[in-house]
DNA sequence: ACCACGATGTCTACACTGTAGACTTTACCC
DNA sequence: GGGTAAAGTCTACAGTGTAGACATCGTGGT
């Protein structure tokens, strides 16, 4: 036989690993989609039989919540930062940009946590969390408030993404078209405004949504912030 | 034979029709959870052929999005009524509402629309969107400003629901426990905060957490509104 | 050099999935 | 009654996740 196997694809069949493996699988991901990741096809993917691959996750449910943490571990916080807001917009469209990178990835961050108590979940995933938290009780709030916070901030922010990728639908150039055309099927009478609105949603532009989403948000919960400390001021 | 069949459950074999059909999807979800929901199992839950499915949707991607359907149709909205952030916190609080009394089917409500084009949905996830473009038009807000309010609220509610979910546990009782349980399992070093705000977290009131997000962001969004109409009073 | 042992990868098999296509049964109208 | 379209069924195929037994590999000790 020669030197190399060349098995149906990727690399000449050096010793596997649990990274190897969750990047090869959010790459199939990203080219075609979550219901293409199968044991079957990552194993082909990979020249392994997909047996394999349970030595590096338990299950499929397993692999799929390794590869929501692969895509958050891209997240850098940096829980010490003084400008508290600032921090959260700076966390806040680097969440985008990852979402964008992997739209195809973004319901397995949206719906696995739904399957996992909160306690149980990969620490990848709470990382995140647990930093902002310590931001915001450095800047000031009381640990309660903190999370009222991250629960306004975070559903702000996760809600936003997922109205974005709606919008853009994922596909690449043929955007306005598509969206136009399905638009124009709607029933004039019964969505005037929706058809009307065809030309406002393609020009739709995420990021400056978001930041407006933002500075709303975050100065409201800076004036909470202000009224607390300045009421009881113990 | 007798009068009746009485297959392995359900009826005694009406005629089949499509709202029975997701009703029972719906059921089944509530019930068992999402991966239950298989042709096959339906097929029986029905005593029907599981081939029989196929008459009432194309496949079993389109019964999934009827089943979304049917939990959003329960939404009821009032374009007209003239106290939009009223109008805005009833429909928040239903749509919670719905997501609380389905938990399992939440993904179906944030996921499926990321799988086809705006125009292309169902028209009953796309109701709500026209009524509320509608609502806030009337309201004062210049159409493509209606837009941007829309998506900042319905990426907040989205978000806040997806949050509330993920911290209930759906699990009923044992919340508390279980809660507690899985954050005590977290490394007291890197997880601080999380850790110490364990009860806070079993204490969560979603529906007051929601009204007070609303509420900031309402009042800011108001803003925005007086000071447009007070700056171009064409 | 050899052997042994634990980790890594493979094979086989089973129960289950969605759904195409041809077929039978049913309900209803003239 | 006869005809026709809809509703329901049957069979079959290609694909899925994964348990359990087995083979192979890499690295240690002696």
């Amino acid at each position: 036989m020669t030197s190399a196997d060349t098995p149906r694809s990727g690399q000449p069949k050096s010793r596997l690993s649990r990274d190897i493996v969750l990047a090869k699988a959010l790459e199939l991901v990203d080219a075609e989609g979550l219901e293409a990741l199968s044991m079957r096809r990552l194993g082909l993917e990979l020249g392994r039989d997909p047996m394999s691959l349970y030595r590096y996750a338990q299950n499929r449910a397993a692999l799929l919540d390794g590869v929501a943490e692969l895509v958050l571990d891209d997240l850098s916080i940096e829980p010490s930062d003084p400008d508290w807001k600032a921090q959260l917009r700076k966390i806040a469209h680097g969440l985008r940009r990852q979402a964008l990178r992997h739209p195809n990835a973004v319901p397995l961050l949206v719906t696995r946590p739904l399957s996992t108590p909160l306690g149980l979940r990969p620490l990848g995933t709470l990382r995140p969390l647990e930093q902002i938290l310590s931001l915001l009780v450095a800047a000031g709030f009381e640990p309660a408030d903190a999370l009222h916070v991250y629960r306004a901030y975070y559903g702000f922010l996760y809600g936003h993404i997922l109205n974005e990728l709606q919008e853009f639908v994922v596909d690449p150039e043929e955007n306005e078209a598509l969206l136009r055309l399905g638009l124009h099927r709607l029933p004039a009478k019964d969505f005037p405004w929706l058809r009307a609105l065809a030309p406002a949603l393609a020009e739709y532009d995420g990021e400056a949504e978001l930041e407006q989403g933002l500075a709303i948000l975050l100065s409201g919960l800076e004036a909470q912030l202000t009224r607390q400390t300045a009421g009881s001021g113990a």
